[in-house]
DNA sequence: CTGGTTCTGAGACTGATAGTTCCTGATATC
DNA sequence: GATATCAGGAACTATCAGTCTCAGAACCAG
């Protein structure tokens, strides 16, 4: 059956979303509603009607945040190379305080709910994924077994900025990490 | 000057404790005050007569739950041996579903507040410096180079299962992330 | 055009929870 | 014995998520 009275204002849809991702980037997970309603101009039930709990809204904000920035993969002829740009750019986020402060409480926030979690699972596939040419080629030029781990690989190189950013220790310099995960700490 | 009227009962310090980190491990960082005057069979004014917030009984308690476990290191006779046990028994934190949701709903607290990153950061390091032969006995063996970055190794090693269990990805083999650790990916 | 339905902003209301305050009684120091 | 602090209990405030109501606007069916 046909929906009946009057339609939802794209409008309104529209400045409720933007103002939920502004509010997430600025305050974190822990802005109110009521804070999204005043930042979109609009009536608290309106906020509401789409999405039936905090947690909703949220998670969508969430999910359109990091959907976000994505670069193209390097390729600079060598795995060492191509990875050092990988390392360099994953080291920055957590090197530039506000973007640090923002991650650490995103992934605070996916401690306390799984859905979180899946989300930026799901964003970091996608970015693993891109990258996927470098591990291509690494292959083809011998670089790599054929049969590594690449998630593995990807893993441990964001896990240790993730692990040292979480509990606040500063980070690696690029060139020792990329060190170990290429070579390993044994000589 | 001396303290004047009525003392405080170490009873009701040792139950508000008590149930503090009961409250703890078993509802996660999410417990009210509420809760832990009556698990405690105390009066609400008796828990913020000592803890004027419920984050500094929230730290407090984990600062008690952390300096719970260690155990002593390994001596296999070979670095590898050692640290596999190291990797085995990390992964196992993360293998138990119970001390899993625990460790993620932990490690997603200091993402939203810097003073449990402190806390955790610290029994990190209690726990490495408790496992520090191990690294002497390979650097001693020619295992591991004198200048070894020791931190990055155990970091690396810890940062991938957290991360991973934060975000929910199942824990890698102990056997496979050994080898990325002590051979790094490169063949 | 009319009537019914759903949207809109505005605001009141409920319930949970942190934190404060006050009460009465117990226990300590002076 | 006066005074101060602690004990438990309970009322109170403030914040916030989530619900509900209202009056007015927009839309659809007849």
């Amino acid at each position: 059956m046909k929906p009946r009275g009057r339609k939802p204002d794209p409008e309104v849809d529209a400045r409720i979303k933007q103002a939920a991702v502004t509010l997430l980037a600025t305050k974190g997970p822990s802005f109110t509603m009521d804070e999204v309603a005043s930042a979109a101009g609009v009536g608290r039930a309106s906020v509401f009607r789409r999405y039936a709990t905090k947690r909703d809204i949220l998670l969508d904000a969430l999910a359109r945040a990091m959907d976000v920035q994505v670069r193209t993969a390097p390729d600079t002829g060598s795995l060492e190379g191509d990875l050092l740009v990988i390392v360099t750019e994953t080291l920055a986020v957590w090197n530039s305080p506000e973007l640090a402060e923002q991650t650490r409480q995103i992934f605070g926030e996916a401690g306390r709910d799984l859905a979180v979690a899946e989300i930026i699972r799901t964003a970091m596939r996608d970015r693993i994924a891109r990258g996927g040419a470098i591990y291509d080629r690494a292959i083809a030029r011998g670089e790599l077994s054929p049969d590594t781990d690449l998630t593995l690989l990807s893993d441990m190189l964001v896990g240790v900025t993730v692990y040292r950013g979480l509990i606040d220790i500063p980070q690696p310099e690029p060139a020792q990490l990329l060190q170990a995960l290429l070579h390993g700490f044994t000589r």
